[in-house]
DNA sequence: GTGCAGTTGTTCTAATTTGTTCGATTTATA
DNA sequence: TATAAATCGAACAAATTAGAACAACTGCAC
């Protein structure tokens, strides 16, 4: 994580970073952070003690681990109330497909703000996007690069469309698309809603070698107006544990690769 | 980053310097910068001192860092506080220059948001700009269409940089771009901080048929780093009334075209 | 010239941070 | 439960950094 990196952090900086580190981990131990930041045990300590004090995080024998509150953070309002659990589920089975090195198109939702949130801990990746709170999220992490397509604004979503999206996403080559959809079903294929988004989407999917699409539950076997592309297009669909058997039979007998995302997380 | 160049460094300047370093580095020792600008450690400190009590930077124990406005949001930061008046004195003199049907081109810069804020009450205009403060404003208005130029994200600034950004703007013919700047003075020029930035910058002015520079007065007869275009290439400069009279003569008997942005309105 | 305001460097002391030592406490294991 | 191992935290020491006070220097107005 701070591996080759010899730069010596400010002490708020690295109780910043510890507190950081506890979003993505459970727990963290003062061993570890011991070797991560080369300074002594009895430092580590004194960052947890006032970590703590600050309501921070939650000291345990041996380290640290986080805090019960878990309120989610945004800066801007996005639709992040109904089944965030699953959205975290699904998004953090799509980061087990990324790569280091990679360069990934990113599109428009807040599954895929959840996706890019989990990607935190990523090193060296490329992504493409062409929505905003993806960006602003992305700009949190300096060392993955980020790419912003550009295009006319559609004020309501904060997202870019157009001609202009849609050629620039041309000129790149892209090992991963992660496509969120308005609905999936076995004889209509991949649906959405807004015109202007799915003309991207096109774009996105022509662009990428690998198309991976997030869904939740709800969307299988759903049909929004407009027409994306169909189910064959589709190298991989991660959906949460809520998707009933049959239809996920159903999609398996057709030839898709369905990854679940489960919902529920075992300690230990 | 000072490199070859032995120049020494006015006091504003220098805490100017600072403050710009601070937007590429998360941190900077004073150490560091007592080495770069060949002055005492008492000196860097009292530098950090004053830009603390501006707000621009965060000190810490050995150095400052980026300012944060909550714990883990974006670092950037755009300083409305200082001399908000002068700003939106430039803003609305800016505004007069805009008709309706215009396609207008706005940098990066927080004079330029104030501009973007005082566009509000226009019809049928088209804004490019590669920065995403300036995008989220104009989202709040659904008459003006937006485009941004898409490109690589700067983290810091959350501005689009880079040669997809420069090429872009190639394929677009506006009719004026507002463009901010770093420093202005008779024998070097526009000058600006960041390298990226400047590239972005002289892109617009080649694309743009009438180049418009809103500076408050502490940019005038100021040099910054990297040079960006001659005074020549400037159609008007919109300064606020606090520019000293000589500068303005000067300015002005060099056949620039000054307009002169009051702050203070009614006294009657 | 003198006086003034602002900036800088130096010196010295205070405050902060970190590491070490060592006895006390907790956890793991037989 | 008893015992060993690991971890904790208090106290002290060492290093670094901060800040106050003073003197020197600059540029500018009179």
């Amino acid at each position: 994580m701070l591996d080759g990196n010899n730069e010596s952090f400010s002490t708020p900086r690295r109780r910043q970073y510890i507190s950081e580190l506890l979003k993505e981990r459970k727990s963290l131990s003062v061993e570890e952070l011991r070797v991560m930041f080369k300074v002594s045990s009895m430092t580590i300590r004194r960052d947890l003690l006032k970590l703590e004090a600050e309501g921070r995080l939650h000291r345990t024998h041996g380290g640290a681990e986080q805090v019960r509150t878990k309120e989610y953070e945004p800066s801007y309002h996005v639709r992040i109330k109904e089944s965030q659990g699953e959205k975290e589920a699904i998004a953090k089975k799509a980061c087990e497909l990324v790569k280091e090195g990679d360069v990934i198109i990113v599109d428009v939702g807040s599954t895929l703000l959840s996706f890019v949130h989990s990607l935190s801990q990523m090193n060296q990746i490329t992504v493409l996007t062409n929505w905003i709170p993806n960006v602003l999220e992305l700009a949190k992490n300096p060392k993955i690069r980020t790419v912003l397509l550009g295009g006319t604004l559609r004020n309501a979503e904060l997202s870019l469309i157009g001609g202009m999206t849609r050629d620039l996403l041309g000129s790149f080559n892209a090992d991963k698309a992660f496509i969120g959809i308005g609905g999936l079903s076995s004889d209509r294929g991949i649906t959405d809603f807004n015109m202007d988004e799915v003309e991207v989407k096109k774009a996105m999917i022509e662009t990428a070698k690998e198309i991976i699409v997030l869904a939740d539950h709800t969307k299988i076997e759903r049909v929004a107006p407009i027409g994306v592309c169909a189910l064959g297009a589709v190298s991989k669909l991660i959906v949460d544990d809520g998707i009933d058997e049959k239809l996920l039979n159903l999609l398996r007998s057709q030839g898709m690769n369905v990854i679940i995302a489960k919902t529920q997380e075992q300690t230990h």
